[in-house]
DNA sequence: TGGTCATCGGCAACCGGTTCCCATGGGCTG
DNA sequence: CAGCCCATGGGAACCGGTTGCCGATGACCA
C-alpha cells in the first residue's frame, strides 16, 4: 500500500530488477540486447517486465546518453497550407531518422521565438528549424546570430527554411527556394499574354519571401523593357483576408489594370472572391495568377495558374541536411528551385 | 584541450559552480530563483552563468522531478485543413499551460501510431491526443484500451479527439464533434429547398466521422418521410482527388440527383471542379454542400454552404481538460455542437 | 580430479541536475 | 562582551537509467 512503486504505477528498473530476483544492470542488460544474458535469466526478465507494464524512463536513458534525438520546429502558424506541407515533410523525415519531433507556433512573435529556441537548447535537441519568411533587418540578422551560436555552443544547430540567410561565417543551414525565380517566370508568363498592367498584391513589404516575389515581378517587366506603374504594387500580409480586401479597395479605386499577380495562392484566392463578388469575370475580364500552388488552386474557379513550390521536399531537405551535418562540414546553403503551373485563371489579354 | 567541458562547449552546472567559486548546490539554488542567497554571490553565478552561456539540461531536470510537462499529438497527416486547425489548437493551449508539444504523423499506419504511443509512455508524457474517426472495430476497441491502460499505467492520459469512444471504464477522455446533428441540419437545409435526390458524396464507409454525417443524411431524410435511394451514397475516401473521381463516375453513369452533400469541404472542391468540368452551374443546374468549414469554402466559387466544426477549439478543450483531470475527477466525455453555415451552393430545386 | 577459461551477473561510478540536512559564521540582543 | 539565532552555502543522497570492471560459477579438457 505505501510501497512507492505501487503508488502511481509507475515502477522502475529497481522495481523490476526486484521482481525478477536479479540486479538492475542485469535488467538494462537485458533491454539492451547486446550485453550476453543466459536464457534463463532473460526469461525471467522478460516475465517481469510484461507483468509490470515497463518502459525505461527515456528522460533518463537521454541523461546517461542514450536518449531518442529530438528535433525541433518553429512556425508562425501551422494552419497555413504552404507551411503545413513544410510541416509535414518535416515530421515525416524526423521520423524517420529516428527523431522525436517538437512543434512550437509563435504567432509572429519574436519573444516566443526566443523562448523557445531557449528551451530548445536546454532540451538538447539535434536542430531547430525555423521557418517561413522575416523581415531581414539588422536586429532580424543580429538576434538570429545570437541564437545560432547558442545553439551551437549547446551542441545542436539552427537551420533557416526559406528564412533570410546571415552572414557567411554563421553556424547555420539554410535551405530556401527561389522566389525571384518563380515570380519572374509566372510574370513573364502573364505579359506574354499581352497584359500591361499587372497588378502585385500582398505580402507585407519588409518581408524577404514578399520582396524576392517583387523584384521578379520587376524584372520580368524590366526584360521587356516594361517600368511597372508604382501604383500597381499594393501591399498587406498573406492571408486570404488581406487578398480580398485589397482588391476590393483596386476596385473601388478604379485602378487600372488587366491582369493580378498575388503574392501567395491564399491572397489569391481572396481576391477572386473579389472579383467575382464585382461582377467580374476571371479569365474574361482580368487574369489571377498565384504563388505556392497549394493544393486548393485547382479548385478554384477557374484553376488557378501558379509556381509550384516544393514545401514538403523542402522540410525533408531541412531535417536531413541539419542531421547529416558533421562537426567538420562546411555549413550548407540550399536553394530549391520552383515552376510554374499553367491552370486557367490566366489569359490573353484583350487588344 | 582535453577537460571535458571544453569540448563540445556543453558545459555542465559543476562547470559554472567551479568558475564562480561555489558549490554546484548554489548554482542550482541562483537559478532556481526561491532560496535565499546573498546578493554577491548570486551575482557571481549569473556571471558565470553568462560568460558560459550556460543553460541546465532540461532532461537531467525531469529526471530530478522538475521538467517541462510533454504533451503528444497523433495524427494521419497534418496537411488536411481541418486536423492542422486541430493541431493549432492542440499547440496553442500546450505552451500557453507550459507544455512541450510532440507531434507524430502515421500516415494511416496502426503500427506507427503504436509505436509512437509506447515512446510517449517512456517519455512520460502528461497525455497524449489521438485524432481523427477510425473504424470502430473491437480490434480498434481493443487496441485502445490498451493503450488507454499502459499510458494510465505511467501517468499519463490518453485522449480521443473526434474517434470512437471505449466502453464506458476506460481511463480515457474523449472529446467529439456532433457529425450526425450537423448533418441533419444540413440535409434538413436541402432537402427544404426542394431537392428529393440527393447525392451522398465520400468518406472511408467503415469510418465512424463518415458513418455519423451519414445517419445525419438518412435521418434528415426519414424526418421528411423519405427513403434514400441507396445508389446515392457513394463512398471513397476523404480527399479532394476521391470527390473528384466520384463525382465523375456519378455523371459519367448518369445518376439522377439534384442536389450532393459531400462528406467534407475537400471533397467538395473536387465534387465541385468535377461538375464545373462537366459543364453543369452550381447551384444553377446542382446544389453542393460541404462539412468542416474549411477556410477555403468562403473562396469556391459559389461559396460552399457547409457545416462550421470548431476544430481549434476541440483541440484546446482536448488539451484543457485532459490536463485539468485530476486523479479523482470522472472521465470526461464531451461532445461540441456545430451549426450549418449557409453561403451560395445550395439553391431551390428547379420544379 | 584439478586447472583453466568463457560466461554471466553484481557492485559502483557516472550522466546532470535538485534538494534535504547540517555546519559555519556574522549580526543582533541582553 | 557573551550568547543566540538566522542567513547562507556545502556535502551527500537521490531521480532512473547505463556501463566498466571484476568476481563467481560452471563446463570442459588434460
Amino acid at each position: 500500500m505505501t510501497r512507492k512503486s505501487e503508488d502511481v504505477g509507475r515502477s522502475t528498473i529497481r522495481d523490476v530488477a526486484a521482481r525478477a530476483g536479479v540486479s538492475a544492470s542485469t535488467v538494462s542488460r537485458v533491454l539492451g540486447g547486446v550485453y550476453p544474458v543466459s536464457a534463463a535469466t532473460r526469461s525471467r526478465v522478460m516475465r517481469a517486465v510484461r507483468e509490470m507494464d515497463y518502459v525505461a524512463d527515456a528522460r533518463a536513458k537521454a541523461v546517461a546518453g542514450v536518449g531518442t534525438p529530438t528535433l525541433a520546429f518553429v512556425l508562425e502558424d501551422i494552419t497555413g497550407p504552404s507551411f503545413a506541407h513544410m510541416a509535414y515533410g518535416v515530421e515525416r523525415e524526423a521520423t524517420r531518422l529516428g527523431h522525436l519531433c517538437l512543434v512550437c507556433g509563435t504567432e509572429g512573435d519574436v519573444r516566443h521565438e526566443l523562448e523557445f529556441v531557449e528551451m530548445m537548447r536546454a532540451q538538447r535537441a539535434a536542430a531547430v528549424i525555423l521557418v517561413g519568411g522575416a523581415a531581414d533587418t539588422a536586429e532580424y540578422r543580429e538576434r538570429t546570430r545570437r541564437m545560432a551560436d547558442s545553439l551551437a555552443s549547446a551542441g545542436s544547430r539552427l537551420v533557416l527554411c526559406g528564412r533570410p540567410p546571415l552572414g557567411p561565417d554563421a553556424p547555420v543551414t539554410v535551405i530556401e527556394y527561389d522566389n525571384e525565380g518563380g515570380a519572374y517566370a509566372l510574370v513573364a508568363h502573364v505579359l506574354a499574354q499581352g497584359h500591361e498592367r499587372v497588378l502585385f498584391l500582398g505580402g507585407k513589404p519588409d518581408h524577404t519571401t514578399a520582396q524576392g516575389r517583387e523584384r521578379g515581378y520587376l524584372a520580368a517587366h524590366r526584360a521587356r523593357g516594361l517600368e511597372p506603374d508604382p501604383a500597381l504594387l499594393r501591399h498587406g500580409d498573406f492571408t486570404r483576408d488581406a487578398g480580398h480586401r485589397l482588391m476590393r479597395e483596386a476596385l473601388k479605386e478604379g485602378l487600372e489594370f488587366t491582369a493580378v499577380v498575388a503574392a501567395t495562392d491564399m491572397v489569391a484566392a481572396g481576391a477572386l472572391t473579389a472579383l467575382h463578388e464585382a461582377g467580374l469575370d476571371v479569365p474574361g475580364d482580368v487574369s489571377l495568377a498565384g504563388y505556392d500552388d497549394i493544393p486548393f488552386a485547382r479548385d478554384l474557379h477557374p484553376a488557378l495558374t501558379t509556381v509550384h513550390v516544393p514545401y514538403e521536399e523542402l522540410g525533408r531537405l531541412a531535417v536531413r541536411t541539419a542531421l547529416s551535418r558533421t562537426a567538420e562540414a562546411p555549413d550548407e546553403h540550399l536553394l530549391l528551385g520552383t515552376h510554374v503551373v499553367v491552370r486557367d485563371s490566366v489569359a490573353a489579354a484583350r487588344p
